[in-house]
Order: structure tokens, then C-alpha cells, then sequence
DNA sequence: ATGACGGTGTGGCACCGA
């Protein structure tokens, strides 16, 4: 079972993309972010034409959500129970597979802007509120993934200049505190269960020229539950679609289990 | 120190992202 994260920045503009790319790398799941699309403007029949059946939950401009799987999907939830939230950031469906199922959470973290800014706080609420519910959400699904964009460099070695970037947003410690306090859910970070090249970033600026000099830091995560663990069988990037014409600027993240 | 690139919107630049 192969399940993938991809944020779009734009599925007006990427669609044709993430076609192709199903097209070359048919994974079970693909979470995207940023869609920035009204639901009544998602393009749901070109989705299924290529063989998914799809969950999605956006808004105009900003943000937007979605779940593609093979399999149809069932218990869609949309955002984080509990916090009231006008952003379309999260949905979460359960997918068949691994046995009994597996709960999938496709979140779109907030950017935060810069420490000590509203949009930080914000960030910071709704970190808050992401992990109390997975607490729950983990001892009612046991078999969960959680992935997408989550506007936070883990550690000094996902960032390509982790000295310029020391305490600038995506690297602050509060952030990387929220990164651990996931991990303390028992989440295990996918991609760090293997060995990976020096290097590995999944978001790269458009400006200055940052991923021909692979400029870039590693936000976009795949976190498996530890019942998950043992069948995680191999993680990377596909930095591929970065060399598009018009790409968005991350990159997909794929996970496969057994 | 600044802005750089790209997407969206009732636009003619401002905003947001990371």
C-alpha cells in the first residue's frame, strides 16, 4: 500500500500535473494541499476518469484540502473537531487497507508567518487543538497516517541553511516542540526510518533560484501510528515533478507499507 | 536591508505563502 502527500499551490493550475503523476506513481492515497478551490469548483470528474474516488473540503483562494484513494473512502471529517476554524485545512478519511483500515489524516499546517505574530498564535492554537484530538483519534484508530504540509523543518538537518534560519519561522523552537509532542503521540517520522540523502528538502523557494541549488527544507512529513511502524517498508521524495514547467514549489512525499 | 517567484482576485497592484 503506497499513500503520498503533495501540496499543489493551486489545483487549477496543477491538475494536469497530479494526473500525470498518478498516471507514473498509482499510489493507494494522495493527500493534496492548497487546492484554493470552492467545493463547488473542484474538479471531481477528472479525478474519477483517472480512477479515484475523492474527499475534499476548500475555500476560495486560500488553503483547501483533498483525499484520493483507490478505494472509496469512508468517516470523511473535515478540520479538527473541537476548534472552531473558517480555514479548510484538514480532512481525514479511513481507506481500506493494512487489515482493519487505516485512518488518514491530509492537513495543510498553517504557515505562522513570523514568531510572535497573530498568525504564529494562530499556528500555535491549532497545533494545540491537532494534537488533543489525535490523541483520540489514535485510540480510536490505532492504523493512522498523518501527513501533508506541515510548515515545520523538524531539525537543523532539514534545513539547507540551518545558521540563517535559527529561530525564523518553519525552524522556531516551539514549533520543532509541536513536531516532538506529535511524535510523543507515538507518530514515528516515515522518512527518517531510512537511511536518506544528504540533503533531502521537500519545499523549495521560487525565488533566487533555490532549487537548481537545492535551496530548500523538508516541511512536508508522513507520520505513521506505531501499530503502522512495522510495516513501513520505505519513504522518499520525488523531487521530479520540482523540474515541471510551472511546478508548485514542494514536492511529493511517498510512504509505502506492507 | 530589500526583494526575489508564483497564485489569486472584480485586479491595473495588494495580499499571501514559506
Amino acid at each position: 500500500m503506497k499513500l503520498a502527500t503533495w501540496n499543489v499551490n493551486s489545483l487549477t493550475v496543477r491538475l494536469p500535473q497530479v494526473l500525470a503523476w498518478l498516471a507514473e506513481h498509482p499510489v493507494d492515497v494522495l493527500v493534496l494541499q492548497e487546492t484554493k478551490l470552492t467545493d463547488d469548483k473542484f474538479p471531481r470528474a477528472e479525478i474519477e476518469a483517472a480512477g479515484y474516488a475523492v474527499q475534499f473540503f476548500g475555500q476560495k483562494t486560500y488553503n483547501g484540502v483533498a483525499l484520493l484513494s483507490r478505494e472509496a473512502a469512508a468517516d470523511a471529517v473535515k478540520n479538527i473537531p473541537g476548534l472552531a476554524d473558517e480555514q479548510a485545512r484538514v480532512i481525514t478519511c479511513t481507506v481500506p487497507g493494512a487489515g482493519s483500515g487505516v485512518r488518514v489524516i491530509g492537513a495543510y499546517f498553517p504557515n505562522g508567518e513570523a514568531p510572535g505574530s497573530d498568525k504564529f498564535a494562530y499556528k500555535m492554537r491549532w497545533l494545540d487543538a491537532l494534537r488533543e484530538w489525535l490523541r483520540h483519534e489514535l485510540a480510536a484508530h490505532p492504523q493512522l497516517v498523518l501527513m501533508g504540509d506541515f510548515n515545520i523543518a523538524p531539525e537543523d538537518r532539514d534545513v539547507y541553511d540551518p545558521v540563517a534560519w535559527a529561530g525564523q519561522i518553519l525552524c522556531t523552537p516551539e514549533e520543532r516542540a509541536h513536531f516532538q509532542g506529535l511524535l510523543g503521540l507515538g507518530l514515528v517520522d516515515a522518512f527518517r526510518l531510512f537511511e536518506q540523502p544528504p540533503k533531502s528538502w521537500s519545499w523549495w523557494d521560487y525565488r533566487n533560484l533555490a532549487f537548481r541549488k537545492n535551496q530548500g527544507l523538508r516541511i512536508d512529513h508522513i507520520l505513521v501510528s506505531a501499530a503502522l511502524r512495522p510495516q513501513v517498508q520505505a519513504c522518499s521524495i520525488d523531487k521530479l515533478p520540482r523540474k515541471n514547467e510551472r511546478p508548485s514549489d514542494h514536492a511529493p512525499v511517498i510512504v509505502t507499507l506492507a
